[in-house]
DNA sequence: CGGGGTGTTGAAGCGTCTCAAAGCTTGTGG
DNA sequence: CCACAAGCTTTGAGACGCTTCAACACCCCG
């Protein structure tokens, strides 16, 4: 029971009133030239010192770029509450952000209130590529688990990108993952069976954790059977019944949010095995 | 009849051999510097003079950024015949592809061969962004009818990006707006029943035709019920039993490919009308 | 004019959803 | 510290929508 995943800290004693970080509707205002921003979280970002470089905006980047970033961009953390919002569709698109502690969700909406959610993002994961594309942010970002965020001001990340081709590059390479993870969902969502899809993302979310130094096989949900439903295009039920089913075939352990996976073989069989 | 949409010419006569267009698996190798491409397609693109330039790559640029494009960067076109790809995954990612005439999918598949419709691309949109992330192509581009592309070499185009920011500008909007349509497409597949999905596809399909300048109600499909199932998460008799269904209710009338849409309100009520 | 690919339609089966109730966990206030 | 409330999870039974299997119609192409 101790060796259980956990994503970031448990708890973060207290956060400054995230309503005032929001408003207006306008997110990541706060940039280098923002004296206040930089008075509110006077915590100054080293990329180069982050354990997280590998897997976030940097990449492999020799040191010249990394400073660059360092330097003159990265420059504030925002920290966001459990159930807070990072920003919600609508607001201008001002700023990427770079998850450093913490779990989110993003979720699609429409007019009738239908709800999609499009992803899980952990530490090292970028938010807000969405809302480049009209500067106006098109899911709500909310976060799962007390987090911590690095804003990216997105006019200075082009404007050294333009200057160190190697950031250019990993930009545009984290840009294109996107698309390939949003096709991965877009074939577990249009062609597979409840179990198929549910298999797939615990292995997936396994291996995300796995490659950022966790187990990967005990894990902790940090999103509600409603939300992971969400998802993967099932009811809450469904997704429960299917834990359950699992758990009965010895695949996993499953005790409300927590997984332990004991036959990570026979997940893979489980959507390898069920031919078209 | 005679004025339903027609997507590009209906019959383009001789065709270059398209087999060694992808020899060794590697596509996009014809660039500026290659003489042998140069040779087997000798047209010249001018970007300046296209009637695409507002919806492709090019956007609302001004002149200088333009000539860029122009000069240094789109320097061939390539022709693939209805049902040949463009390119297949796991092809070398060298190159983007803006399609000049033409239509075409995008296709995923797994191992075992379960395969998901991840897109249709017209005149004007960009293929291959997919492919930057691992310096792969990670979909199967399948022409659905006689096409033509402009082969656009991605490093020359990270290079023009550094000097032209309006174009840098551009080709960040470019792939972030394909993020917002998976996420759409995503919204569709995870929660929405097969007449609302079929609906919400036919009216946004007849709308990206009416910014190219063709009718928004009298449109003639390009791909089988099948893809479009694939698309849409569904089998192909349920996609024509929906039709089947749109036309019994007078929202549209359906001959084979070719669709009148009678009542686009009465599609639009289809979406909105069912609520969670 | 015939054949193959494509589209339509019907009937039965199956997977997921809906509705409902009960169990469990967590947080809060008495 | 315990009790209770609120929220989340589990489980069951029946309904519903989509799929499957099958047969037939249609259109295009040679």
């Amino acid at each position: 029971m101790s060796s259980v995943t956990e994503l970031g800290p448990r708890r973060i004693p207290s956060y400054v009133d995230s309503a005032n970080q929001h408003a207006g509707g306008v997110v990541g205002i706060a940039t280098v030239r923002d004296p206040h921003a930089a008075l509110a979280h006077p915590s100054v970002v080293m990329c180069s010192a982050c354990r997280l470089r590998a897997e976030c905006l940097p990449g492999e980047l020799e040191r010249g770029a990394l400073d660059a970033l360092a330097g003159r961009l990265v420059s504030t953390r925002r920290k966001v509450a459990q159930g807070e919002p990072l920003f919600r569709a609508g607001d201008v698109f001002d700023s990427l952000f770079a998850i450093w502690t913490g779990f989110f969700k993003t979720v699609v909406m429409t007019r009738q209130g239908r709800e999609q959610v499009t992803g899980f993002q952990m530490a090292g994961d970028l938010i807000g590529l969405d809302g480049i594309h009209a500067e106006r942010m098109t899911v709500d970002a909310i976060a799962l688990e007390d987090s911590q965020v690095c804003v990216i001001p997105f006019a200075g990340l082009q404007e050294v990108a333009r200057e160190a081709p190697p950031l250019q590059e990993r930009l545009h390479r984290l840009m294109s993952r996107e698309i390939v993870n949003d096709h991965n969902s877009m074939l577990h969502l249009g062609s597979m069976y409840a179990e198929e899809r549910l298999a797939a993302f615990l292995l997936e979310l396994a291996a995300r954790l796995e490659a950022r130094g966790y187990s990967g096989s005990s894990l902790q949900l940090r999103m509600s059977r409603g939300e992971l439903g969400s998802y993967l295009g099932l009811k809450l039920e469904t997704v429960s019944r299917t834990f359950s089913r699992f758990q009965a075939q010895g695949l996993l352990d499953v005790s409300h949010r927590r997984i332990s996976i004991t036959d990570p073989d026979g997940l893979r069989q489980v959507i390898d095995g069920a031919e078209m």
